[in-house]
DNA sequence: TTTTAAATTGAATACTCATTCAATAAAATA
DNA sequence: TATTTTATTGAATGAGTATTCAATTTAAAA
């Protein structure tokens, strides 16, 4: 119980520290401002987090930790159903549920950091194996990829997938967001059945 | 001559900034040591750059000129050939020179901000849409391109690109990270000979 | 040369920043 | 209950922040 109390308090800080940064941009965000949004002495902050870099490498970690979750629907449903239509997995890819329940912002000024430190550029590699390996393991599940590299298969559907993310959030014209979207969902339509091309 | 002066010390200042903020970060430059790493008043560097938000817009278009400023050699070798080899763009797309030319640290940062400043989010856009019209245009000036949806082909060939790039970066490992390359060029070259494939 | 405008300086502004510290309150342990 | 550990407070620190202003130097225009 008496560690119990003290996580809370953690977690609570960081969520504070988050959605501040969501509004007003994570270099706006200090500790003042988060004691005053969470009504908590900064003196409390720094009790748990001694120093702002250690509060901003968990935020990283919270903030990865959410990006991770947003993947698991799909592997759930693996591991049910055994044998997932690879549509599923190209529609919900490319759903906006990832935008919705995260914030771009923020996660990609904590990913400009990677360039600066490498300890959070290791934890960035790491979520982003992660997210590969767990699309490989879905895929290697599925009967029509039998015989593929499916470890490549796995690399060039995420890196549309990230490619997209990253040039759609300048899109703001509907008609021409939904547009892209459908190139990259054939793009990566045709990278799962690209193998009747494999002679070439 | 007396416009001369002012627009000088405006890019001297612009690039103090950038070159600062590649070493230190962003977030972590200010006014203040500009003024000192330029051996300069931090009031004259208001003078040319009234508030701080301004200083910041005036970076981000500089820095946007830069990246557009190296698709050039190969806008220059067009109107020169009128006919590239294919390869060649492929090859150039994924040199390191992005890197080398350019901080991908202060990019990303900067990036961060479109999803808080309308503006800057436009700027990116029109960059971007920028070079996809590049790309366009050199391969419709290419024959074995005849009859392809460039227009597509070049977002899909970008998509691909930038999502290496921002993918790429966490790579330490050289082993894998040119292994990853490999995934990537090959990727790109299946979408360009891809038309055989057209009935699906 | 005189006048006018731009460039540059340095000091001062009020504010925010991360961090420290000693004191108190609350809770867990003994 | 008494004691020890943890949680919480509020005030104070000095350094750094963007920005303002009046004064001065320099250069261009007349």
């Amino acid at each position: 119980m008496k560690v119990k109390i003290s996580t809370a308090r953690k977690q609570e800080i960081i969520e504070g520290f988050y959605n501040l940064s969501k509004m007003n941009g994570l270099e706006n965000t200090s500790i003042a401002k988060i004691g005053k949004h969470l009504d908590m002495p900064p003196s409390l902050i720094m009790h748990y987090f001694p120093t702002r870099d250690i509060l901003i490498s968990s935020l990283i970690e919270y903030i990865l930790e959410q990006y991770l979750l947003i993947f698991e629907p799909i592997t759930k449903e693996l591991e049910e159903k055994k044998d997932i239509d690879l549509s599923i997995i190209v529609e919900t890819l490319f759903s906006r549920n990832w935008n919705l329940l995260f914030d771009d912002g923020v996660f990609y000024s904590c990913y400009a950091m990677i360039f600066r430190n490498e300890q959070i550029k290791n934890d960035y590699r790491i979520l982003h194996e992660k997210l590969r390996e767990s699309l490989k393991e879905i895929l290697d599940n599925n009967r029509e990829m039998e015989g593929r590299d499916t470890t490549m298969l796995a690399e060039q559907i995420f890196v549309v997938v990230e490619g997209a993310y990253y040039y759609l959030s300048m899109i703001v014209d509907e008609a021409s967001y939904n547009q892209k979207v459908d190139y990259f969902k054939k793009q990566v339509y045709d990278l799962l059945r690209k193998n009747d091309l494999r002679v070439l």
